[in-house]
Formats: C-alpha cells, structure tokens, sequence
DNA sequence: CTGACGATTCACT
DNA sequence: GTGAATCGTCAGC
C-alpha cells in the first residue's frame, strides 16, 4: 500500500537487445492479497498464473489480459504474501523512437504510456517477462530523487475492477495530479 | 477436453 | 456510449 504511493515518481526502466526504454511512474494501483477481491491472488488462489504473486517482493509479474494487452505488475512484499502494484501509467523519458516504433505511433503523446496496456507495449513488456526479478539489469526501477509534492498525490477508487463488489470501492489507486499521463475511465475518475 | 471470461483499448454510432 | 477483438487460464465435466 505504502509502496504503491512510493512508486511514484520512481523510473522503470526496461532494457532489452540494448534498447533502453524508461518513465516516471505517475500512476499504480495496489493489490492486498488474499482479503481483497479484486486481486488474482483473492481468497488464497494459487494456481501455475498467480504463483509469481506469491514471490517474494522485486519480482515481475506479467498478465495477459483479453488476449491482447499485457499489463505489468511489481511484487511487494515477502515470500507467500501475495501483494501487488500495478503499473498503470508512466511519464516517458527514455527511448521515446523505440516505444514509438513498438506502438506503430507516429509521434509521441499522452496516449504513448497512459494505460497499463499501451505502457507495457511502449516499454516491450511481455507475459514472458513474468517472473522476472528487478533486481536484474533488463528490467528495473531507477530513482533520479525526484519526489511528487505530497499535496499532489491523489489516492481514489481503483478502475476496471467493478465486478470486486465492495473492495472496488476502496482507495487504493495512487496517481499524481495534473500529470497529462495519468489513465481514467470517465466515471470515477480524478 | 470444453466453455466462459477478464486488473483493456480502439473504432465507430 | 457501445461493442468487438482475441487467447491464456481456470473450473467443470
């Protein structure tokens, strides 16, 4: 929970076949495990897809959704504690032409990295990368110091997740005010 | 083995 | 605002 807020304004950097690809994170949303209904890993399942959630934290946990997107998630915290950030939206900084190139836009703009689909096609993310640890040097997140002023952190209801009953209510979507990069549906947004 | 569906996006009305 | 795309995962037979 804590750590989704903290995310904020920390880079993720990916860094495949010597492409370097990089983005302020400016939007998460967090994941608490077994009690919350709209976490894969709700009510203890654990099965071959949600295994990695059950990492210990600093591993890449990659779901491909609707058979198109790919959506990219950090695990938080220790071994058989199945918490998770997602990322939903980053500020891009590095590598603009070769997220460009792998999203086949013409030129860069708010859409480039504001979605946890379009973002994991910017940076080259795949469900292959599930797994993966952050610790390494080909997936990571960087931090240059930079800081959200606190004033400018908004937390609020988490999107796509209605079907969690109760728990899609809770406030546990994280993202920084005024940022053109930050994702919503037009209902409970900002 | 079969069927149903999702932590989304994009094009179209 | 609505609906289709598209496939891996999971539950059930």
């Amino acid at each position: 929970m804590t750590i989704a807020r903290d995310l904020l304004g920390k880079i993720l950097v990916t860094e495949f076949d010597g492409q370097r690809t990089s983005g302020r994170i400016v939007e998460t949303e967090a994941y608490n495990g077994v009690t919350d209904r709209a976490s894969h890993a709700w009510s203890g399942r654990r099965t071959k897809r949600t295994e990695v959630i059950f990492a210990r934290g600093g591993t890449a946990y990659v779901y491909l959704i609707y058979g198109i997107h790919h959506l990219f998630n950090v695990v938080t915290n220790v071994k058989d504690t199945p918490h998770a950030v997602l990322i939903r939206a980053l500020e891009p900084l590095e590598g603009i032409p070769v997220m460009l190139r792998r999203t086949g836009k013409p030129s860069p703009d708010h859409s480039l990295t504001r979605g946890p689909g379009n973002l994991s096609r910017a940076l080259g993310l795949l469900t292959s990368h599930t797994g993966t640890t952050l610790l390494g040097d080909t997936i990571f997140i960087a931090d240059d110091g930079w800081r959200p002023r606190r004033s400018d952190v908004v937390a609020g209801p988490r999107i796509g997740v209605d079907y969690a009953g109760e728990d899609a209510l809770l406030p546990y979507r994280f993202f920084i005010k005024g940022s053109p990069y930050v994702s919503g549906r037009k209902k409970i947004n900002q």
